[in-house]
DNA sequence: TTGAAAGCGCTAACAA
DNA sequence: TTGTTAGCGCTTTCAA
């Protein structure tokens, strides 16, 4: 089904780049990979060849010849809500669709808890070439990261960032950016109330993102919509029975309650305080990360909006980051970039 | 930097299927790939094998020994406005990160003139092994694209759909959900004004995603914003000066207009209008598409919100469910599915 | 410090 | 209808 085509010049191949260069193939390969064993004269030389002929690899063919697979471990929360439960899945199938190229596999850790999170960085089998992990922010998890970085295990965070370590790429959303949306879209929501309290539940202010969404909001709604009161935190610990007894008293407290923004999981007690008040469509709630439950609450408008970090997107990307990384290919920031969505009814995915 | 790590058993080539089965590696390629000449017999001993032996292809080097780079073509609108152009730039990054797998070329045709779109794809040359095209549904540019699928040439439409056509694949929004996230905004930002009339410009109704658009807003409106009165929608074609003539006349005509919907391009000509009349940050105005332009009205809270689809993304996308297609491989729906993003001046990327 | 040569898993001529 | 074989572009011993 395809005629000869205008003959395009062959691209060029490591060989040309040796015989233009007047070296042997395995030098030309050394040259271009780093490693040692060629004199800087002989490495200028092969480095002239290749801007001359416009030398750029076969990514396939390297990886054909090397003939191993990468190993890939991906650190995930043992005790998962639905979000990081989807994301495990994700991850599962990324696996299946990186083979053979890569092999990843699977542990699981409780991330929250620094030194646990710490001792699985830290015993990481040297088998790994990378690994992608649910990190925290605290010494012993940045040194165990860095570590891993000083002996040539890659690192990416997932979800949730060791900004300081020596990761070298964080797969996620910008939580505080997250935070402003949610205030945004509560003010305008809430365009219509000429004043009000708002209800602020997270899991806990100790978790980087769930801290930052909070800055994020308060920000948004102190500078642009004064009007209404934002409440303080309640720190339901992701745990639908705790956020029920705070939603419940958030709404017994306040019968003029217009807001309540929910930055964590455990939606479902929030939900089930709503409804025993009969108070489920008249309260602006926001939530966030799209799960069955979120989903169906969205449907029938319980929830005005959910803000959405896409698990299957983050799943590939960091696996996608970590070859590249270790294939020494490029990578396509945009491509990369984890967007904050925005979801109503009408346009879940 | 990686140890011995537990010996996983050997990933099956198509050596170990061929020598399973009892049969010559060409032939065991001549039967997974499809290719004529092996007896009903064989090709069932060689299944066989295959799943007793679990074999996944190795894609990498299917890809080398194949020695040939696929060629893929994208048809593209001749007058490009920002977003047909950020689009084709996204073309061009795309075309040089899959080199040297797939080579792509652009060509430029009116594709809103369905005779000239469908003599480009009539006379499309056989070289390509796939093309990608902004389509528009008209029973020749139909027929054109059924003879190509007929003679092997894939085809996938980009942005615009021709659904009754033979194409395989459809990357790009579905339109009448990204009118119906416009309305549900509409509505749910207007909730403090009590009534009040909504104007709507549009490029050409004659437009597909125009009218689908125009649909699903309507549709969002009637029936759950009834108070609000949606104005008999404008044709700009997506030109800022006409659009700019249409806005003034609406704000001139309504001057208690409290939404206007652009459905299109061309936002320049009515943020011109907006503030001619001062009435800038007045009417809750709703665009589509991120340009430059878009974000900057968006950040100094001209535009409400904007409803994007992502050219880097459908760019990507078309060319990685062209060359899946081309090769066998499988498709993930889940990263081809193109998102219809809600943007605020808090979550640009 | 360099080079020669043997593959990696698959495809495609060509031969039988 | 089936088998043999020469590569694809690169990596990696092993020898010089």
């Amino acid at each position: 089904m395809n005629g000869e085509g205008p003959d395009l010049p062959r691209r060029a191949t490591l060989e040309d780049v040796a015989r233009e260069a007047g070296v042997s193939l395995a030098t030309a390969d050394r040259a271009l990979n780093g490693r040692p064993g060629v004199r800087a004269v002989t490495r200028a030389r092969i480095e002239a060849a290749v801007t001359r002929l416009g030398y750029r690899a076969h990514p396939a063919a390297a990886l054909l010849a090397r003939n191993r697979s990468l190993r890939f471990v991906f650190l995930l929360p043992a005790n998962a809500n639905s979000f990081m439960a989807s994301l495990e899945a994700y991850v599962r199938d990324t696996a299946v669709a990186l083979a053979p190229e890569a092999l990843i596999d699977i542990r699981h850790v409780d991330v929250f808890d620094p030194s646990a999170l710490a001792i699985a960085l830290e015993t990481m089998p040297a088998q790994y070439d990378a690994v992608a992990t649910v990190a925290v922010e605290h010494p012993r998890v940045r040194a165990a990261i860095d570590d891993l970085a000083a002996r040539g295990t890659h690192v990416v965070t997932l979800v949730s960032d060791a900004p300081t370590s020596q990761r070298f790429h964080y797969v996620g959303i910008d939580n505080p950016a997250a935070g402003r949306t949610a205030g945004s879209l509560m003010g305008r929501f809430l365009g219509g109330a000429a004043e009000g309290p708002i209800g602020v539940i997270a899991g806990s202010l100790a978790l980087r993102d769930h801290a930052e969404r909070h800055f994020g909001f308060n920000q948004v709604m102190a500078t642009e919509y004064p009007r209404f009161t934002v409440l303080p935190v309640l720190e339901g610990h992701d745990d639908p029975a705790r956020n029920r007894a705070h939603a419940a008293a958030l709404l017994a407290a306040h019968p003029d309650l217009v807001g309540l923004y929910n930055i964590g999981a455990g939606n479902e007690g929030i939900a089930a305080a709503l409804k025993e008040t009969g108070r489920a469509q008249k309260v602006v709630w926001i939530a966030h990360e799209l799960s069955a439950e979120t989903r169906r609450l969205l449907l029938c408008d319980v929830i005005a909006t959910v803000i959405d970090q896409n698990a299957g997107h983050e799943a590939r990307s960091a696996a996608r980051v970590l070859l590249a990384r270790c294939s020494g290919a490029p990578i396509n920031p945009d491509q990369e970039r984890i967007r904050i969505d925005i979801f109503l009814r009408d346009n879940l995915p």
